[in-house]
RNA sequence: GGCCCGAUGGCAGAGUGGUUAUGUAGGGGACUGCAAAUCCUCGUACAGCGGUUCGAUUCCGCUUCGGGCCUCCA
């Protein structure tokens, strides 16, 4: 079983080839730490998941390590702990806790690392020494900054050359830069500002450098997968394989993934229009399930549309293929197959459309009981490789999303009970009234032979 | 201005040089005490214009439209 993945360095899909197979190694850039994650940071959390639960079935669970870093210094943390009176660690901490909470309810599996760039400091000014000893990075008013013209590889990731650039370019130049795309390494903070000590004095890393850093003390100066949104693929990416590769004369990551944007109800997420939106507000009204049933329903190469259509569209196929997966009661097999769907590339929309035809298997009465549960195993196969239908039904998602407690619970059954019990007498006209005094509270139920299920009624 | 990506049925979304997924919404039917669910069935989607080809939604070119990046946003 090979996987094959889109590679945004040759432009061009490739199978996967390790460099090492008993040790395959990813990293992943992680969130910057100031506040609730949105949505959109959400997209490379789940579809890089996906990868990593691949590369665990192909490869061996233990073969596989994967890094997902958290920024937890930067310009952005320093503002919004000023604007909330706090010192950044206060507010880091907190965000990180946040963070990983919501992630938790995507269903997310644990990374093998998840280093903060504050405690690769060292390592980071390591670098940066080397860099400066090879000639390659230049110290101008405090800053330390990296010499682009010194690696000729730059802007290989992003296809662009540096005159393409300078060519369209709005930007305003530093005065101490050498040239307009040299970047900064190491800046001296100011008063009130978190420092370290260093050569250079007292200051704060660049944003480049802590991925630099933290890729080779967890996985090496070469490794297999890098991969992030694909707003990172300039400058950020770029400008990574410049100070790698620079430093250490080799290739740096030898594949790299991008997912793309993601957009609400059609419209960029940004501040000015107010729609940004968390994953922690979203959780509130969706389970989050359904919210990463929605985000793997489009490829992850390709824009996603945000919108209430596809999450209510996302619940229904959720509760139909729960449904299904519980029309008898037989337990599924544990298989090892992974299907090409999710082998090429990840295609995870074809890949749902594979459980959906599954799923009209499973509905039709006329299979034999070892047909049935053949394929439920292979649904519950794709689940546990996207990360979804964990859950024993749906009532389960329910109770979730909806925040119910076990009174409630408790009181539907207890209705549903009363119900079947007239309707076994006989007695429509009081089956009736539960059924609507059940609707009445937003419940809808289900008759499935003698077995009985619910749901909640589904607003939009 | 430079570079890159995209355009598929009401909506979402795969894929393919010729049999035209899948979901959702809608029509019809079966089933059902009722309802829901489920199943069956229907509507002849591939932006436009050229080219290559026996044949193009799929390959090539152009046009139009949309999106992105070129400022430390995933």
């Amino acid at each position: 079983m090979k996987i094959k993945i889109f590679d945004t360095l040759s432009h061009s899909k490739l199978n996967f080839e390790p460099l090492n197979s008993k040790k395959i190694r990813m990293y992943v850039c992680g969130p910057t730490v100031y506040d609730f994650a949105h949505i959109g940071n959400g997209r490379p959390i789940i579809v890089f998941d996906v990868l990593f639960r691949l590369l665990r079935s192909v490869y061996g669970i233990n073969n596989v390590s994967y890094v997902r870093n958290i920024t937890d210094i930067d310009d952005k943390i320093i503002v919004a702990a000023n604007k909330l009176d706090i010192d950044t660690e206060t507010l880091t901490k907190k965000t990180i806790s946040n963070f990983h909470e919501d992630i938790e309810s995507l269903n997310v599996l644990k990374p093998t690392h998840e280093p903060k760039a504050t405690e690769s400091i060292a390592e980071m000014i390591l670098l940066i020494e080397d860099l400066i000893k090879k000639d390659i990075a230049y110290i101008a008013e405090n800053h330390v900054l990296f010499d682009t013209k010194k690696f000729k590889d730059y802007g290989k990731l992003s296809k662009r050359s540096q005159e393409d650039m300078i060519a369209g370019s709005r930007i305003e130049i530093a005065p101490y830069k050498k040239n307009p795309f040299d970047f900064v390494l190491w800046k001296p903070s100011k008063k009130e500002e978190p420092y370290w000590d260093s050569p250079w004095g007292r200051g704060r890393p660049g944003w480049h450098i802590e991925c630099s850093a933290m890729t080779k003390k967890f996985l090496g100066e070469s490794f297999d997968i890098h991969a992030g949104g694909a707003d990172l693929i300039f400058p950020h990416h770029e400008n990574e394989i410049a100070q790698s590769e620079s430093s250490h004369q080799k290739q740096f990551s030898k594949y790299w993934m991008h997912n793309g944007y993601l957009n609400i109800e059609g419209e960029k997420m940004s501040k000015s229009l107010g729609n940004i939106l968390t994953i922690r507000d979203l959780l509130k009204k969706y389970n989050g399930e359904i919210l990463r049933f929605a985000m793997l329903s489009t490829h992850y190469r390709k824009p996603i549309n945000f919108s209430k259509d596809l999450l209510s569209s996302s619940y229904k196929q959720l509760h139909k293929i729960y449904s299904s997966l519980n029309s008898r009661s037989l337990e599924n097999k544990v298989t090892h197959d992974i299907p090409n769907s999710l082998l090429d590339d990840m295609n995870t929309p074809l890949a749902i459309a594979e459980i959906h035809e599954l799923v009209k298997k499973l509905n039709d009465s006329s299979i034999s009981d070892n047909e049935w549960i053949e394929c439920k195993s292979k649904i519950k196969r794709y689940g546990d490789l996207m990360g979804l239908f964990m859950r024993s039904n749906f009532q389960e998602l329910e109770v979730e999303e909806n925040k119910l407690n076990n009174v409630q619970i408790k009181e539907i059954e207890n209705l549903i009970k009363e119900r079947n019990l007239a309707r076994q007498s006989g007695n429509f006209e009081l089956a009736d009234e539960i059924r609507g005094k059940l609707e009445i509270k937003g419940v809808i139920l289900e008759d499935k032979g003698d077995n009985t299920t619910w749901k909640i009624k589904n607003e939009g």
